[in-house]
DNA sequence: ACCTGAACACCGTTCAAGT
DNA sequence: ACCTGAACACCGTTCAAGT
């Protein structure tokens, strides 16, 4: 009859974002859609492929840069938007790096990842390399946030210090003032996006360096920020 | 009577190793430890509590560098270390990402990393910033490898292309050949942090200019490979 | 304090039965 | 084919009882 995989998961979702990834059971799910646990099945295929919907659903919602921007503003666009689903479905998110995912929705960011980073100079063969490099921090940074490992350990930095003998954590006593004034995570995303973008584009001079060597070819230097 | 916190956690990661995190179960620990359930309750203090101590085991196995190394070999010592632990326990590994950990073997980490980052010249405001960005990317690269994120995608990219109207996909066509050759994970962890440590120290150059420019204090380079 | 055993309120999934 | 309802083999945890 009708495909209820949509308004499924949809419902998941939902509950994910309600009440964490540990609410999402196919019994929730069911009885918020309207159906017994067991009539899921023929349209998700199990608790797994559940899974594996709600993050394909995730990834379609981060927005695709469009052709008429830079390199660098198209990658900035692409972590943001990441970042920003993330605070949007942060239970959904987590399951991101734990998890294989083939889906179609994460190769169309990719395929606009590899676009980038062609454009910005970097080898193709490095490029996909570098993809996994930038994806990883990214997806990294923002799991990071929404579950709390950023922000845990600097609540009381001196309770923290304080759990082990003090000489044993000199860097950590030398930082007390910047740790204790905790973490603009807005401003730390951009300002790791720009190391990073910077990271790329010396990749990519490094490669036009020693190609121009052998074959003399200039190559303009591809603008920032 | 005996304190039985360290063979639990034992048994519990000898569990973990065999058959995953979802063999974790409070039941299944104290049979292999010989007792009760309930148990284990005033020793670990419910699931949560056995899941950061299986955590805490994991960040106390990784080696600390000496003080006799320069800056980038003992990041690049810590960095080995976490992914050898992640390649040992690739089931607790992944709770990295997702629990604020406060253990005291990640503090003894984190302080090894900030004092590392000061001795590259790394200004003091900045250290905290670089610390959780090498940090989030050497845990994301760990647990994309060891949850099979990276080998997922690229086992055939041909069906993977497949999914999507080929010229949807240009960039992916481009690569083909790349995508192709599969990944060396030795190889390129070791490229990426090359790239990392040399965008570390761009960081300490940057500051050292701007500082010079006041001041003019000049700098020594630190030696990399 | 530490441990046991029974019980409670959940899980995902199988299976036979209906339409 | 799609859906139901009962059942199976699990969970983490509470609770009263023992020592």
């Amino acid at each position: 009859m009708a495909d209820h995989r949509p308004a499924i998961l949809d419902a998941a979702l939902e509950i994910a974002d309600e009440g964490g990834l540990a609410a999402v059971s196919m019994r929730a799910v069911a009885e918020r859609v309207g159906l017994t646990p067991m009539a899921l099945y023929p349209h998700v295929g199990g608790k797994e492929g559940l899974l594996d919907g709600l993050l394909e659903r995730l990834l379609s919602e981060v927005p695709l840069p469009g052709p008429e921007l830079d390199w660098a503003s198209r990658l900035r666009t692409l972590a943001h938007g990441l970042r920003a689903a993330a605070a949007r479905h942060p239970a959904v998110f987590g399951l991101l790096v734990s998890r294989p995912s083939v889906a179609a929705g994460s190769l169309l960011v990719i395929e606009a990842v590899f676009q980038a980073l062609l454009a910005a100079g970097v080898p193709a063969a490095e490029v996909p390399r570098v993809e996994r490099l930038v994806s990883t921090f990214v997806i990294g940074y923002a799991t990071s946030e929404v579950s709390g490992r950023f922000s845990a350990g600097t609540v009381d930095v001196r309770t923290r210090v304080g759990q082990l003998p003090p000489d044993e954590l000199p860097a950590h006593r030398d930082l007390v003032a910047t740790l204790a004034a905790g973490i603009d995570a807005d401003a730390e995303f951009a300002a790791d996006l720009a190391d990073l973008l910077a990271m790329v584009e010396s990749v990519a001079v490094r490669a036009t360096a020693g190609q121009a060597r052998s074959a003399k070819q200039p190559r303009t230097r591809v603008g920032r920020r």
